[in-house]
DNA sequence: GCCCTCACG
DNA sequence: GACGTACGTGAGGGCT
């Protein structure tokens, strides 16, 4: 048998394997070091840094004699392997990773790469299973293998031409270790593990029994089965039982610590063949880690000058800094992937990069129903190409065929390809709003991970700061670009087309763009976070985000329509019944609906007292216009109040959430805008399912229509006056405080202070107007608006406040000092290091008085957008393995769907989260309280 | 496309 | 003495 120079040698006979247990040498480096951050972007970056000098050390040692002809990483890929089907509560136990190692593993893999060795993962495949094969490959090939590693699961492996070496150590582990560990020989060590189990990975085994009873148990009866079998002869009457009792605990257990010799793997033995390190993409890495004395070191060993280890220096967020060095984008050379061929060439560029710009183009703007029409890529500046997918041929559609044109990929074909590289860990996803692209492709099974988003970039720095955080205008303010409006494509109004209708020749030009565009703000932004001190918000409490808002949205909420077109038909007939009342009362018909004709009518025709209002120059008929005039006894207000109320809740409720409901299945799907509210809040559209009627009993029965399929309930939790027990906290007001640490009732604390009056027995009156100052201070109060709010004169409100601020000087304090901080920094900070800019507080006049105002709710409000934000990210997790589902957040509400007998173990698990959100980033000096409700719907349940 | 009004926390 | 007047949102209907 020849062989050609190219083809690598054959694995076999002198061949000698290292298997490298990467996730191992990921955690050890976490832990062995402090947190380190890169200077330049503030990255969490100390697992890889200890990763890649174990990695250099393990290089240096490796040389020699018995140096590898091959080796390979390998590392974790998902928590779920099929040790979960055998047993659910397998390494249930584990702890949440830490939230900045995460965001390292990408790195690492990376990192690997630039080292030159091959780096192996495998989807619902653990690490240890990967090695084991390899382990058996090479030794079936007449090679021997060597395990980097320490950990005592692998030990069963060692035998005739697979030992182990402790990388920490430097030391072999063979047979000999393996005895004084397990006090059996390497082949029966599974039988060991199975009956002592191991509290790490949650492997139940024989309860009482350890390592050492099950040494002398193994040695003894010589293995498991014979044991097992053979249980009713031994002597000790309890160790006898358990063995008899837990035989199948046992079974299961032996069957989770076998490691699988058989996973499938996708690539020779050959193919991993030791390099040598390429210097330049080595250095290049280290160097762009910042890691400095590596760089040096491993320079010096290769004789080469070391590469400038540069700390940029922080660059003002508004400043184009990622334009100036960039050539102009040339929409025209971008490529169209049309072949299979042409899609593995990126790919494989892709990969060598580790990090691509993505964007969908879909048929539409409701990512539940629009269908994919292609994909952009973009690698770089001048680097995009368009994947068209579905787009329709132009002349067989006139006839409404719906053909597709000719020259696209099989959309099956093509997913098929792309989604090992989406799903790829050590392959950074970058988007604009990728919550968007992100549905799109779970629609067709692919889970998108790791992903960045330039949306969230923006917002994570620029929050409040005046610009939208929309890809036109992030271009247009950071790269001086103008993009294609979409409108140039598919038109507007009536004859607007979609996207699947754009000629291909037309598309990717636009879609290349995006992509491109995608590419170059994440350019922009990424070293923009660690100096602005923003990239823990980003990373905690931005990106986590997107996977879990997706999930709430894909499931959507169960509505019942019938209730709801009961409801308008009930509401259109009084509707109709007030209006032939108010044209009786009026004299003449007209439209209730329009303010501009109700003012007339009111102020013109009938006199009454209420003046004109606005520039606009018209009268204002507001609701509290209109209840002034009916407290003075005026019949018309109060009918069209009541008109107006039905009418709203007809024409944006009942009538409206009919048609959101979801052809395919038969749910409401409403989408959460991350970057909607400057503070951190979520903002629900299309439709809006947080701003649901429940304060009149007419509106709460439009609640009654969220319903829980059958065999489930709904759940609601809610924080109970988690904004001022924030404020309580970060004003740190002693006797607020200490109120909400004995759980009384804050507002008649609050008025008791005031008024010295007892909180037992007190007047509800005064209980009201405490309650009333309370919200108010939240929000930056004058003495004018509190008096509205109550209906009392202007001067006992500001009586009020001037007490207020008395009995509780920490408050006024507190707003002194955040208005000092906004106008120092121009931005104020949650408890959590959110950012949220305050452009106009440095303005006079009047209109300073609304930015103050903003400020100083800003972190309170934020604050507590934080705390549902990371009780929401935690959520999955922990209600993993209860049969329920969240759906829906209302800023301090958190609503979900659960099987009727799960619902305490629901309530349990996620009281526990919500409570206990702000750990361990912020010790709250104020306990979080969580109220819990459950029924058959949502008015129900609240 | 703006304004008014009103639903929520 | 006047200004404007509680924070944060989204949606529907009227009107230009």
């Amino acid at each position: 048998m020849t062989q050609s120079n190219d083809a690598p040698a054959k694995f076999g006979k002198g061949s000698h394997l290292h298997l490298i247990d990467g996730s191992a040498f990921i955690f050890r480096a976490y832990h062995a070091l402090p947190p380190l951050t890169r200077k330049s972007d503030g990255t969490p970056i100390g697992a890889v840094a200890g990763f890649c000098n174990m990695l250099w050390k393990y290089i240096q040692d490796s040389s020699g004699a018995d140096a590898p002809t091959h080796a390979a990483v390998i590392f974790d890929h998902s928590s779920k392997t099929f040790r979960n089907e055998i047993y659910p509560e397998y390494k249930a136990n584990r702890p949440e990773l830490p939230e900045d190692l995460r965001p390292q593993f990408p790195l690492t893999r990376e990192a690997t790469r630039a080292f030159n060795i091959a780096c192996i993962e495998q989807q619902d495949y653990e690490a240890d299973d990967i090695i084991a094969t390899l382990a058996c490959q090479a030794r079936a090939a007449g090679g021997t293998a060597t395990i980097i590693s320490s950990d005592k699961d692998l030990m069963q492996l060692i035998g005739d031409g697979v030992d182990m070496m402790d990388p920490m150590k430097n030391k072999p582990i063979g047979p000999d270790e393996v005895f004084e560990k397990f006090g059996v020989t390497p082949d029966k060590v599974v039988d060991i593990q199975a009956l002592a189990g191991d509290s790490v990975d949650n492997v139940p085994g024989a309860p009482g029994i350890g390592i050492k009873t099950a040494a002398l148990l193994i040695n003894e009866y010589g293995d498991l089965e014979t044991l097992l079998a053979r249980a009713g002869e031994i002597k000790q009457p309890k160790r006898r039982q358990v063995l008899q009792d837990n035989a199948e605990l046992i079974r299961i257990s032996k069957r989770l610590v076998q490691l699988d010799c058989n996973t499938p793997v996708e690539f020779t033995l050959e193919s991993l063949e030791v390099q040598e390190p390429n210097h330049e993409a080595l250095l290049d890495f280290l160097s762009r880690m910042e890691f400095r004395t590596l760089t040096n070191r491993v320079a010096d060993r290769f004789g080469k000058e070391a590469p400038a280890v540069t700390v940029s220096t922080p660059a003002a967020v508004t400043a184009p800094a990622g334009s100036v060095e960039l050539p102009p984008i040339n929409r025209e050379a971008y490529v169209t992937i049309r072949d299979a061929a042409t899609l593995k060439d990126w790919l494989a560029e892709i990969a060598t990069l580790g990090a691509v710009a993505v964007d969908t183009e879909t048929s539409g703007l409701d990512e539940m129903e629009a269908d994919l029409v292609g994909v952009s890529l973009s690698t770089g500046p001048g680097r995009a190409a368009y994947l068209p997918l579905g787009h329709v041929d132009g002349a067989a559609d006139l006839f409404g065929s719906g053909d597709l044109a000719p020259g696209q990929m099989a959309l099956a074909e093509a997913l098929a390809l792309l989604k090992p590289m989406l799903e790829d860990p050590a392959t950074l996803k970058i988007g604009q709003n990728v919550k968007y692209d992100w549905k799109i492709f779970a629609r067709h099974g692919i889970r998108m991970t790791p992903v960045e988003d330039t949306m969230l970039m923006s917002f994570a720095l620029n929050a409040g700061g005046g610009i939208g955080h929309g890809m036109d205008a992030l271009a247009e303010a950071h790269l001086g670009h103008q993009t294609i409006p979409i409108k140039e494509l598919i038109g507007s109004g009536k004859s607007q087309i979609t996207f699947a209708q754009v000629p291909i020749d037309k598309a990717a030009p636009y879609a290349g763009e995006d992509a491109e565009v995608t590419w170059r703000l994440w350019h922009f932004f990424r070293p923009q976070l660690g100096p602005n001190a923003v990239t823990t918000a980003y990373r905690t409490l931005e990106v986590p985000m997107i996977p879990v808002l997706a999930d709430m949205e894909m499931a959507g909420v169960k509505v019942d329509t019938d209730h709801l077109a009961r409801m308008s038909n009930a509401f259109a007939q009084k509707m109709a019944q007030l209006e032939d009342e108010i044209h009786g009362l009026a004299g003449e018909k007209f439209n209730v609906g329009s303010p501009k004709q109700l003012g007339e009518i009111l102020f013109d025709k009938m006199s009454l007292q209420g003046g004109k209002q606005g520039k606009t120059g018209a009268y204002s008929t507001s609701a509290d216009v209109l209840e002034d005039l009916a407290a003075e006894g005026h019949e018309l207000p109060g009918r069209v109040l009541d008109w107006r109320q039905i009418s709203k809740l007809k024409s944006t409720y009942t009538d409206a959430l009919q048609t959101h409901v979801n052809k395919e299945t038969g749910r409401v799907h409403t989408s959460y805008s991350i970057t909607g509210a400057q503070t951190g809040r979520l903002a629900s559209t299309d439709p809006n399912l947080q701003n649901i009627p429940v304060r009149t009993d007419e509106g709460r029965r439009i609640r009654e229509a969220f319903i829980a399929p059958a065999g489930h309930k709904i759940v609601s939790l809610d924080y109970s006056q988690i904004e001022l027990r924030i404020l309580a906290h970060v004003a740190d007001i002693p006797a607020l405080k200490q109120a909400f640490r004995d759980g009384i009732d804050i507002h008649a604390m609050t008025a008791s202070q005031m008024f010295g009056v007892p909180v037992d027995g007190m007047d509800p009156m005064i209980r009201r107007r405490a309650k009333a100052i309370n919200f108010g201070v939240i929000y930056g109060i004058s003495g004018f608006g509190l008096a509205r709010n109550l209906r009392i004169p202007r001067a006992e409100a500001q009586a009020f406040i001037d007490t207020y601020f008395e009995r509780f000087p920490e408050i006024r304090a507190y707003m002194d000092r955040t208005v000092e901080d906004a106008k120092r920094d121009g931005y104020v900070r949650t408890l959590f290091g959110r950012r949220i800019m305050t452009p106009g507080i440095n303005q006079s006049g009047p209109a300073a008085g609304g930015a103050r105002r903003a400020a100083i709710n800003a972190p309170i409000q934020g604050a507590a957008a934080d705390i549902i934000r990371r009780a929401m990210i935690r959520m999955p997790e922990a209600i993993r393995g209860i049969p329920a589902r969240m759906l829906l957040q209302v800023h301090d509400e958190l609503v979900f769907e659960v099987e009727d007998g799960a619902v305490d173990q629901l309530i349990t698990a996620a009281r526990a989260i919500m409570e206990n959100s702000p750990d361990p980033a912020v010790k709250l000096s104020v306990p979080l309280v969580v109220d819990a409700g459950q029924g058959a719907n949502w008015a129900a349940a609240h």
